[in-house]
DNA sequence: TCCATTTAAATCGTACACGATTAAATCGTG
DNA sequence: CACGATTTAATCGTGTACGATTTAAATGGA
């Protein structure tokens, strides 16, 4: 039943049921799952990153920035989901570990172009052997890493455009 | 390939692949989507929960208390993984609400004892429409929760479990 | 052309999340 | 009993995350 009615253990005062004794009572929710493997992720990108001085929404904009360089604050938010109100504290962090500079843009003045500086390109290199540890670390067989990515795109997208529609 | 190998564009000054134009650079990353679908859920708890005026992790909290009264901030942080900075803070808020009160163990002078007032446990049934909401947002079949839901357990215990070892 | 609208970004306030540290109560072992 | 170790909780500082508001630049009709 998960997410849905939720019925054992339910009356006022309860007692116990014996067994989701101690950290068992949100096993049958979605979210929460989610929201603990999501937990589990910044634990590990947390001592993964540590040594970059990342982390790990840094790290996430970084690869963007990686993989296609000169980006506005605008392309990162749509590609991360994230506002401006977070997105702009976190770059100028990033730019003043001299890692990324900002610039606005000569023809739109509204906008700022993100790119990397020197010293934000090579930390790549010290970063090249991450994806491979989280991979390991998340213990899936190809198969099962590519389904659950998967689910987990169909469950995004349908929790989205149930939110638009609200 | 997925979180180990990242091939594709990634020369230094490269310049669109063409198929990845906008936001969909990091699809290949599990971390992402795990990321993403945990935005996607507090996005859509925010405006279910907006009007019982509690947060994501607020109303975590109050479901464990709904299904069994009265924890230590302990026994809370167990169930959710986190730690007493967070908690604290967060239970504060609560009973600033009015929702629980906190309450020194007579016997271990050392425990906070979280129970509902009646505020609290009223609440509950403002509250009880949300679980059949959030489960028909997800658009997924009973099976297909199930198994997701399973999946992401197992990647939980496992990065929890590198992590231990790191 | 002019001005309402839209867009990109920043600012402010609140609320998690967590590393590091501190403080007090309790426990364990000699 | 004593005293160091452990347990429980709180505090502090930094960094997301986001709603609401603000500012400035660009755009698009009438």
């Amino acid at each position: 039943m998960s997410e849905r009615t939720e019925n054992k253990d339910t009356s006022e005062m309860s007692m116990e049921t014996g067994l989701d004794g101690q950290g068992r009572d949100l096993d049958d929710f979605l979210c929460f799952a989610v929201y603990e493997a999501n937990l589990a992720f910044n634990h590990l990108y947390r001592s993964l990153l540590d040594e970059l001085g990342l982390t790990y929404p840094q790290y996430l904009v970084m690869t963007l920035l990686w993989r296609r360089n000169e980006r506005t604050v605008k392309d990162i938010g749509d590609a991360l989901s994230l506002e401006y109100n977070t997105l702009t504290p976190m770059i100028k962090r990033l730019e003043a570990m001299e890692l990324v500079s900002r610039v606005r843009d000569t023809q739109d003045q509204r906008v700022v172009n993100v790119c990397l500086t020197a010293r934000g390109s090579a930390l790549r290199e010290k970063a090249a052997a991450i994806p491979q540890c989280v991979a390991e670390a998340s213990g899936l067989s190809e198969k099962a890493f590519e389904q659950l990515r998967s689910a987990l795109d169909t469950l995004r997208s349908n929790l989205k455009s149930s939110g638009d529609r609200t």
